[in-house]
DNA sequence: ATTAGCACTCAAATAAATGGAGTGCTAACA
DNA sequence: TGTTAGCACTCCATTTATTTGAGTGCTAAT
């Protein structure tokens, strides 16, 4: 099978998107030549560089200018080219370091590598957290606050709690709240977050009887944090790094910041093995030149989660890959160490009374 | 007494204050007398603005430019100048539709008010909540979650609430969870969050007797819920507006956004009555060329907590000063309202058992 | 005290000139 | 056939001149 591209041209396309990447300048044949694995002249690598341009790899801002890697370039380079930074035993401790074993829970582990990866890569880092794909209820409670105000309580057995305040038409009796406390631990607790749906909770408001008047409200709370749940949240964090550079669009960020949920659940919809790298080019992704680095964390064989970075395009990949991906594996181990070690919630009602 | 400024001066101040805001360029003698309420030749008014300038209040960009306001300028012209806009039925009828009377608790109530205020001028808004000033704590509670899992959840009278993971070294009898929320019960229930310092919980923690080992960690959680209570949070909302403005750094708002509690809290501290107007002068507030217009929200006579907004220099002083104090205002009856109508939290122990 | 008139200033916009990095092509070479 | 030196050419970036016009300060007349 004869290549489309020989040695030497992947070697001068792998050196263009290296140069470009550090100094954000079209690079030209001269550059190239003086690299000491290139030992041929201008003029052959400028014949090289012209086909490479002309396949769609390379492009040159203006004639007399040198060239920058296209979109598929970056593709190739990421790909096949770049030499992938094999990470050292420093450079895993450190980043063993940025995950804090201390930490309670699954979502806030991968909090705390989101804001240590931002801060390595002087990018933003991205999040999905793990929570709802393998939670339960564990616990609704009511609590009074004030008159006819009650806080609503709902906890996860991965250790997320929301809350809400409802402010009711009337105060509850004892008995009322009483009954409300024991309907929930029989119908909901040990339900998985992802299966609560409006119509299970229709169905128990049906049936809820007597009551279904007074605690319909209630009910309707319960209803919204079970929501609150199943979003599973986007999280980001090191915007302002983003904010600072003045080759992406200040509007085009806030933009995403705003809409993240929906941006980013559409990119990780895709189907795609461990990690991914996707551009911002028009369409899907709104934030133009950037390029979004995503690796899934898994528990079980299943997705459970993401970690990423978006940043430039002229990312240095060699780099920040392996990170992301180091980090991906360690919290995917943690996360199944975890459960070796605690096992389930438990599931009867376990709180003192 | 004579005057420092004549009429006809003040007017023309007042004047170039007001077209600046509008254009955001220079404004020249010829626009002046060209308003109808100005009566004397672009000459005159260049007298007067040479002598405007002299006094401090009005500075060219350079030689052969119109005049813009400095901040002494601005200064006198909130201060005396300008006519502040008498709000319209329906402008209070807007603005009372921005606070959501829906929402359960003050806190709730300000930040809606914010996000209104942040729409409606454009800029971004502020607000430092109301609650620690007036709460005292309702309830502690531990709840488990999962092996040596506890939740630590804390709720005051105003209605906020928050919570903790803790992880134990061990698990927690029924008997050890039992003691603890009674302990809770009786020594944390109706103490004002304010008051809750180190001492305090030192002292519960070395009262625990035979239980000290076993519950201190919990208490070091009560300890740090209690302090995110007491830090009176700043909330910003809106950024993007300002963000969007290219007459304001970014980096400055962003450093302006990671430091909010800190630059705020400075600011307000400052003794002032009701409304105060800051500008970003070199100095304590960090944002050049920013604006800032705080107003103080009261309950019972103190300050409870403020509300303002965020913006360029050439903000709409007249229009926006308005607002914020009418918003104000209508928060400081609303609290107040809420007291009569609901009184205290119950002090007692409510909770269905 | 006010104003018309005029010379003057200076930023911003437009145009012209220069320099240089980089290319493509051609012809010579191994 | 693949490689390379040489050269003409292109085009951006930078500098330098030129023009324009808004706005001023001053003076002398009202």
């Amino acid at each position: 099978m004869i290549k489309l591209l020989d040695d030497r041209k992947r070697r001068i396309l792998a050196a263009v998107v290296d140069m470009y990447i550090v100094t954000g300048e079209p690079v030209g044949s001269k550059a190239i030549a003086s690299l000491p694995d290139i030992r041929v002249s201008p003029a052959t690598i400028r014949n090289d560089m012209a086909m490479l341009e002309q396949l769609g790899f390379l492009e040159q801002p203006h004639t007399s200018a040198g060239r920058i890697p296209t979109y598929s370039g970056y593709r190739l380079y990421i790909d096949e080219l770049m030499n992938a930074r094999t990470l050292t035993d420093e450079d895993k401790k450190m980043l063993d370091e940025c995950l804090d074993v201390d930490v309670p829970t699954a979502d806030a582990l991968i909090e705390s590598a989101s804001k240590a990866l931002a801060e390595l890569t002087n990018c933003a880092a991205v999040v999905k957290n793990v929570a709802p794909k393998f939670s339960v209820i564990t616990k609704v409670e009511v609590i009074p606050t004030g008159k006819r105000m009650y806080v609503l309580l709902m906890i996860t057995s991965s250790g997320n709690i929301k809350n809400k305040v409802c402010r009711l038409e009337f105060d509850l009796t004892n008995e009322q709240m009483e009954f409300f406390s024991k309907y929930m631990a029989e119908n909901l607790q040990g339900v998985a977050v992802d299966e609560l749906s409006e119509e299970t909770i229709q169905k128990l408001v049906e049936a809820m009887g007597a009551y279904m008047v007074t605690l319909a409200p209630l009910l309707k709370g319960v209803c919204e944090l079970a929501d609150g749940f199943k979003d599973n949240e986007i999280m980001v964090a090191g915007e302002k790094n983003l904010l600072a550079r003045q080759d992406i669009n200040t509007n085009q960020i806030v933009q995403f910041l705003e809409n993240k949920n929906e941006v980013v659940k559409e990119m990780l919809d895709d189907s795609f093995e461990d990690l991914q790298v996707v551009f911002g080019e028009d369409g899907g992704f709104v934030i133009e030149n950037s390029s979004f680095i995503v690796s899934k964390i898994k528990k079980d064989g299943k997705t459970a989660g993401s970690l990423g970075v978006i940043g430039p395009m002229r990312l240095d990949y060699a780099k920040i890959i392996p990170y992301v991906q180091y980090l991906t594996e360690r919290i995917t181990e943690m996360i199944s160490e975890e459960d070796e070690d605690g096992g389930e919630a438990p599931a009867g009602n376990v709180t003192p009374k």
